[in-house]
DNA sequence: ACACCAGTTTGGTCTAGACCACTTTCAAAA
DNA sequence: TTTTGAAAGTGGTCTAGACCAAACTGGTGT
């Protein structure tokens, strides 16, 4: 069996492998063990190297594990939801089977606070887009976010309707600037009168409240964001390994 | 100039220029960039591939990034303190330069309920010890911790001392089980009236829950634990990267 | 039945190259 | 002085092997 693979370099080897196998985990062509990378390399007619490095990609997203002399397995522990991968809110949702949408509270170029300024690596002066957004999820309330973005490096973004599009896709088909890497700092508060109200909780309930820095890969960082998220509705899942 | 690796394969090269780099990033012996891949293979005389493998440890990190066509640089971003890698409590207040200690306030034998079976693969009837700690940072309470293990694992685990020691170390040096991955789970909520008075803030008060399940190498999982941190006093921090 | 041992298979590590795309540099040309 | 364009340097990808350690497999001898 020799899989089809495209090799005029537009997408590494490794990653179209990658994504291959992803499909077919996620179908359970694997019952359980993958085959051996020897196997693997010999069926995509590559290096075993480049087996290794597409394997490595999933295995770090924690979908699937090694054993040293026994083999490659699939990870059936249900991952629960909400595991923050790198994507948007939209992406989050809809991954998870809901709708999501959103109301814009507040939509406006304004000057950059200290926070801000360094989250972002601005000068003093420095304008950002603020955006302030009520995140539904089949129309129930889910977050508040709070969005700061460097106004020089968007300009005219305030053409967008970002009601129905995801703000990454503006970014990303628009400016061509696109999430690489990100910060994340998780925190839990209790829920101010004004968010409490729009969020549909009682003031004081607890919430968690997610600042998030984003990066191109270019090391650029892009946007600066405060969600707070209800407790009842919404928890982080995150998968830690030791090594690489 | 010629560094000095040890060859004898008790030790990965790549895991050796990795630390070595490391303590070199920590003591600012790079400004900024770093040496570029093929002057360090050739520093360490080792092959470019294994350089890369060392250099794609710390990228996971967020310590360095690359830019293609360009070099490798410090990521000079004051990672904020509390940043979750694979450490134990009293790892992580340490090298937040805060002394930990514990308060064991239950410490027995007893049937696993059904989420612990779940989370620790067990089957109906299993057995775990049941640890409630205290955790306290430069003598002031910082989280509340129940620890699941398996029994079977950890026989006359009741023997050593937890006050003092750190769990993973008893874990480690004693049943040769070392931790390798971990699913988290984050959350807020608003504390209980016992957690709270132990913790010393009021109920109801926002605590952030972190649900954890410990695997070792080898996909055996050897712990879960539920830890309740104070909000006013602890964030989780976070790097989050779109690829490997 | 059981223990042992040798071969096979597996992932882990490593080599010594190669070509590519991209960026910087800097000298030659306009 | 400015522009251009080639060369050099960088990380990204990939190859075709190699040896190692751990784990399984199956036969042999007790």
């Amino acid at each position: 069996m020799q899989e089809t693979l495209t090799r005029d370099g537009t997408v590494p080897l490794h990653t179209q492998i990658a994504e291959a196998l992803r499909v077919q985990i996620q179908n359970d062509q694997f019952k359980e063990n993958l085959p051996s990378e020897r196997e693997l390399a010999e069926r995509y007619a590559v290096s075993r190297m480049t087996v290794r490095q597409a394997l490595q990609k999933l295995r770090l997203e924690g979908l699937i594990y090694n054993e040293r002399g026994v083999g490659t397995f699939v990870n059936n522990r249900k991952i629960d939801v909400h595991t923050r991968n790198l994507n948007g809110f939209s992406e989050e949702m809809i991954s998870l089977g809901l709708r999501p949408s959103s109301l814009v509270l507040t939509f406006r170029r304004e000057l950059a606070g200290p926070d801000v300024m360094r989250d972002l690596g601005l000068g003093a002066g420095a304008e950002v887009f603020y955006l302030e957004r009520l995140r539904l999820a089949d129309d129930e309330p889910m977050a508040f976010e709070k969005t700061y973005l460097p106004a020089y490096l968007f300009p005219k973004l305030d053409k967008f309707d970002l009601t129905k599009n995801s703000l990454y896709r503006v970014l990303g088909e628009n400016y061509d600037s696109r999430m690489h890497h990100a910060e994340e700092v998780l925190e839990a508060a209790a829920a101010p009168k004004r968010i409490a109200e729009q969020l549909g909780v009682r003031g004081g309930a607890p919430v968690l409240v997610v600042h998030r820095v984003v990066f191109t890969e270019s090391h650029q960082p892009i946007e600066s964001a405060h969600t707070i998220y209800r407790a009842d509705r919404y928890r982080a899942t995150f998968y830690l390994s030791k090594n690489a």
